[in-house]
DNA sequence: ATAGTTAATCGCAAATATACGATTGATATT
DNA sequence: AATATCAATCGTATATTTGCGATTAACTAT
């Protein structure tokens, strides 16, 4: 069993670097936010149109990619338009650059 | 139902890097490689005793980094040495700054 | 050969993720 | 008020993930 006198370091970062990968260890979900990125915004319908999935499923990764943060949605009745959450993004990707970033590269094992 | 006259770029890209992703997605496992890339390596062990984990599980998570490429591990009997995988971290690390680095910062919306 | 150490694997349970069709809710339009 | 449109949510089925204890496999050391 593993030593809980050492506790692990499950910090905050962590959990929310985890959270931004979770977020694209789909590739519906990095094709939804390619797709974004291109057309700046668009429609939950221009994404059904576009993606071979029910528009019940792609509206749940809109859902994830919203609760992970990536994205946000306006609405526009009666439509909905979504594109990519800057602040948040930019945050996945800072903190993924640091974790990235790391000085191991200089040193040889294995 | 989505409209497969237009497939989706289920593109190598995008399954490499949510395969990457996908490794990224929970906290244990950043701590490991967190953990391997400020020791350069170590033995299978010293995760279990400074992670609050059975051995079994922590030999689970060791196992999908391998299989996703983020760590490599050489035989040194009766042990198992873990280290990053620098060849395939880099390329992890291009992908996702890639990725990432769109330029849809320019642009406004929402 | 026997015993000891280390880590992978097996078998299981519980939780989560993925996808779908059907339904609902909200908002325009007629 | 009735209808149409769009997207979220519900209910369901299946697959995958996560975690554990127990076992197995590989190798050392005695």
């Amino acid at each position: 069993m593993g030593n809980t006198l050492h506790p692990i370091d499950y910090s905050a970062t962590s959990i929310e670097l985890a959270k931004f990968a979770k977020a694209l260890s789909h590739p519906v979900r990095l094709i939804i936010l390619k797709y974004l990125s291109n057309q700046t915004c668009c429609f939950t319908g221009d994404l059904v149109e576009v993606l071979p999935l029910a528009q019940s499923t792609v509206s749940q990764h809109l859902k994830e990619l919203k609760e992970a943060g990536l994205i946000q949605g306006t609405v526009n009745p009666p439509k909905i338009k979504y594109c990519i959450h800057k602040e948040n993004w930019n945050k996945a990707k800072e903190l993924l650059n640091s974790f990235f970033d790391e000085d191991f590269n200089k040193i040889s094992c294995c």
